[in-house]
DNA sequence: TCACCTTTATCGGTTATACGATATCGGTAA
DNA sequence: TTACCGATATCGTATAACCGATAAAGGTGA
């Protein structure tokens, strides 16, 4: 399951072309806590030196050619291994509204 | 984004309770190669110990109740992580057509 | 019995993910 | 200019996730 981080930093640059703190943020309101900077900088810049993102002059990251390749790849393998994912979510809801 | 190869034998044993090997089998399906067994048996081992799995005579495991709290939260953060995953399945569906 | 096979388990080593501390860099305000 | 501040980046360290090799344990068939 290696390759979660760099797999949603990819699609979140997909949607929407990004800068590090923007990254940052984006991922405090999904996962409820602030990544610290030693977290994703890291992951940035191996993602950049793959050549899968660029970079323009003002720190905003977007997808390369390889790197949308590397996306759609990742969103395949992402479903394969969660084929069940709506059964899923009907659990969750399911024991949400127990509360 | 670590823990998320616990998560996913939580939610396998939870469907259905499993034997190491089942569950070997069962994760070569959905990711396409076959995890080692180094790779699995420390895991379930873990699991145990955190007292979220337990094994009956044939080594079959199934979860206890703080296993299914445990899968409980493993779920909403996931949905959180990834609230927008019908985008995402759009996306993905969108680009297998194109080949 | 004993040879074989599958399953279970452990071991050492590698990489990705994660943190907090620290450093650098650029812009802005004093 | 200088002081500060947020953003960017690096560092050392820790843990989860992986592998292949190996070992042990249990069953089955010759």
């Amino acid at each position: 399951m290696k390759g979660f981080l760099s797999f949603l930093i990819l699609w979140l640059i997909n949607k929407k072309n990004m800068t590090g703190s923007e990254i940052t943020e984006e991922l405090e309101q999904r996962k409820g806590s602030r990544p610290s900077p030693g977290t994703i900088y890291p992951v940035l810049k191996d993602l950049k030196e793959r050549g899968l993102l660029s970079i323009d002059e003002n720190k905003r990251y977007s997808l390369t050619t390889p790197g949308e390749k590397e996306l759609d790849q990742h969103l395949k393998s992402f479903f394969n291994t969660f084929c069940d994912i709506d059964e899923m979510r009907t659990q969750c809801q399911c024991h949400e509204e127990q509360k």
